[in-house]
DNA sequence: CTGAAAGCGCTTACAG
DNA sequence: CTGAAAGCGCTTACAG
C-alpha cells in the first residue's frame, strides 16, 4: 500500500504512472503490460497476476491519447443533434434519449461529446472535428430529410447510426426507430374501439418520419375499419404546442362534430387539450385526444393522455450497439422497434 | 485545387494529411508548422502564408491526440450530472444549460464530454477517468450539499466550476449561480406590493442552494414588509410537481385565508395550480402564484407564471468563461448572477 | 526566424 | 509466451 490510491498531491496535478512503472512494479517488459491491457492474449498467468496487481498498485490507467495515436482510433463517439432537429432539445424526449446514449456508452468506458449544430457555422465546425477522425462514429439526431450533414458524414465515411428513419437515405445510413405507423395504427384502432366515428388528425411536418409514417397509421386504419377519408379531419402541425393549439381551433371549424383527435406529438395534444378546454368540449367525454411519445409532457397535462410510448430507452441502446457494430465493420441496417400503447384519462 | 476538399474516398477514411505533409507542401520544417499553429511566434510572414496556404491546400487538421500526449493537456472538458442533481436532467433548465456551456466551448474549440453519475459505479468510473487527466477541468452539477464528488475532484486537484453554490465547500471550488436570495426578494415584494398579506412559501429541499437562499430571501422580506412570521405559512417540497401539489394541499389546510404563496420553483408551482384550481380557488384573484425559474414550465401552466427568471445563458457562459480561467492557473472565485421578474399572469 | 532532434506514452509486428 | 525496437503525429527547448 505504499503509494496506492491517489498519486496527486492536494495542490495539483501531479504526472499520473506510466505503463513503464507498471512494467517497473510487475519485473516485466511495457510490451508485456501493454498485452495485458488489451486483453491479455499470449501472456503467462504468472504475468498476468503480477501486471494486475502492479496496476492496481500504482493506479495506473491508460493515457488515452498515446493510445489513439497509435491505433488510429480515438474511443469516443459523437452524438450531433442538426440543425432543423435543434428544438429537439427542449423536447423532454431528447433528454431520454441523450442520457440512454451516455450510459450505454458509459458501459463500455466510452466518452460520448455533444454536439450542437444548430447554425451552418457551428456545422462546418462540428464536421470539421469530425472528419479529422476524433471520434470513431456518430449518434446523430436528424430526422428530416435531405439534411447535408448525413450526406456529408456519409461521404466522409463516418460511422453513423440516426435516431428516426433518415427520409430518402436510408440506403448506407443506419438508423433505429419506433414503428411510428404501427403506433398510429394502435392508437386508432383505440379510438375506434372506443366508439369514436369522427376521428380526426393532427400531424407532424411532411418531412419527418413521424409526420408521414403516423399520417400513414392514421389513413390505413380508417379505412380498414370502414370509416370515410375526410381531408377535412387532417390538419398539419409542427410538433410545437402552439401548432396543436390553433390546429383544434381550425378543425373545430371544419368539423364541429368531430369526437376524437389523434394528435402525433404530446405537446401537440397539450395544445390541442387548450384549445378545446376553452371552446367548452370535456375530454373525454366530447372528444377523445390521443397523444405520441408518453413524453412527461403526456402526464403533466390535465387530462393525463392516453398515448403512445416510444420505447426510448431500447432507442438509445440499440443506437450505440449497432454505431459500435458499424465501427466494427459491419454493414448499416435500420431497426424498428415496437411501441405501446398507454391509457390514462384523455381518451 | 489538386487534391484539397477531401482527403477521404467514398468508401472508408484515409490516412488524414499530417504536419509533415504540410511542411513539405509549404517547404518548410515540421517545426515551424507547428510554430504557426500555436500562434505564429517567431515565423517570418513568408512562412506564416506559406503553411497557411499549404494548410488549406491538404485540409489538414491538427491529430489532437499526439498533441495532447506531448502538452499533457486534453482539450477537453466534462460536464458532470451528479446524483442527487440526477432528476435535473428531467429538468427544462437542465437543457439550457448544457446547451449553454457546449456552444461556449464550441466558440473555442472544445469538445464537452457529457457524464453521468446516477450510481455509485458510475461515479467510481467518472473520477477515475477525469483524474487520469483525460479532461482539463469539470463543470459540475451538483448543488446538494456534502456530495463527495466534490471533495474527490478537489483533492485530485481538478479545475472545477460547479453550478449552484456548492453548500459548506465554496472555499476551494469556483462556482457560478443566480442570486437566489434576491429573486425570492423581489417576489415576495411583489406579492406584497400588490396587496397580499397572507402569504405562504413552498421550498426546496433543506440541502439545496436554492432551499436555503429562497426561504430566506421570502422571511426577510416578510419582515421588511412588517408582516408577522406565520411558520404554518412555510411548507416544505422537493421541486417536483407532486410535491407542489401536496405542499398546497397542507397549505389549504393549516391557513385556508392564505391569499399568495411563492414557490420554489416553476415545476412545484404548477402542482400549487393543479391544487388550487381542484378546490376552487382562482388564481390570481383568491390566491396568486409566483414561481421561480422561468422555465418551459411557467409558460406551459394555466394561467401561465409569474415568475423569476434564472439567467441560464449567462450562467453557461460565466461558468465555462471560469473554468478556462481556473485551467489557465487562476484562483477559484464565486460569481452571482442577477434573475429578473417576469410577469405573466398568475400573480 | 528556423531546422534538427528528442520525447510524450502507448501498441504491434518481429525475433526469439 | 516475452523482450527490444520502431513508430504513431505532434511540441519544444536547443542550437544556429
Amino acid at each position: 500500500m505504499s503509494r496506492s490510491s491517489t498519486s496527486r498531491s492536494a495542490e495539483g496535478r501531479r504526472r499520473p504512472p506510466t505503463i513503464h512503472d507498471v512494467a517497473r512494479e510487475a519485473g516485466v517488459s511495457r510490451g508485456t503490460v501493454s498485452r495485458v491491457l488489451n486483453g491479455g492474449h499470449y501472456v503467462s498467468p504468472a504475468a498476468q497476476d503480477a501486471v494486475n496487481a502492479a496496476i492496481r498498485k500504482t493506479g495506473y490507467v491508460v493515457n488515452r491519447h498515446a493510445r489513439s495515436l497509435i491505433t488510429g482510433r480515438s474511443d469516443s463517439v459523437a452524438f450531433l443533434l442538426t440543425e432543423p432537429q435543434e428544438r429537439f432539445f427542449e423536447d423532454p424526449n431528447f433528454n431520454v434519449l441523450l442520457r440512454g446514449c451516455t450510459q450505454a456508452l458509459a458501459d463500455r468506458d466510452i466518452p460520448l461529446l455533444l454536439m450542437i449544430a444548430g447554425t451552418a457555422d457551428e456545422r462546418r465546425r462540428n464536421l470539421r472535428y469530425i472528419e479529422a477522425g476524433h471520434v470513431d462514429g456518430v449518434l446523430l439526431v436528424s430526422s428530416h430529410s435531405g439534411d447535408p450533414v448525413v450526406t456529408q458524414l456519409r461521404r466522409a465515411g463516418v460511422p453513423l447510426v440516426a435516431c428516426g428513419k433518415p427520409l430518402g437515405q436510408t440506403a448506407k445510413v443506419g438508423y433505429v426507430a419506433a414503428d411510428d405507423r404501427d403506433g398510429a395504427r394502435e392508437m386508432v384502432r383505440y379510438l375506434y374501439a372506443s366508439g369514436r366515428r369522427r376521428i380526426a388528425t393532427v400531424t407532424g411536418p411532411p418531412d419527418t418520419p413521424g409526420g408521414v409514417e403516423r399520417l400513414a397509421g392514421y389513413r390505413e386504419t380508417l379505412a380498414e375499419c370502414g370509416l370515410p377519408a375526410d381531408e377535412s379531419l387532417i390538419v398539419p402541425g409542427d410538433y410545437s404546442r402552439a401548432s396543436g393549439e390553433a390546429a383544434a381551433g381550425l378543425l373545430l371549424e371544419r368539423a364541429p362534430d368531430v369526437d376524437a383527435v389523434f394528435v402525433a406529438s404530446d405537446l401537440m395534444a397539450q395544445g390541442v387539450l387548450d384549445t378545446l378546454a376553452r371552446a367548452g368540449r370535456r375530454v373525454p367525454e366530447d372528444v377523445a385526444v390521443g397523444g405520441f411519445d408518453d413524453s412527461p409532457a403526456a402526464v403533466a397535462s390535465r387530462p393525463p393522455l392516453t398515448t403512445i410510448r416510444q420505447p426510448w430507452d431500447r432507442i438509445s441502446a440499440e443506437m450505440v450497439r449497432m454505431l459500435l457494430a458499424r465501427i466494427g465493420g459491419e454493414e448499416a441496417a435500420g431497426v424498428i422497434l415496437p411501441t405501446e400503447l398507454v391509457r390514462r384519462e384523455s381518451a
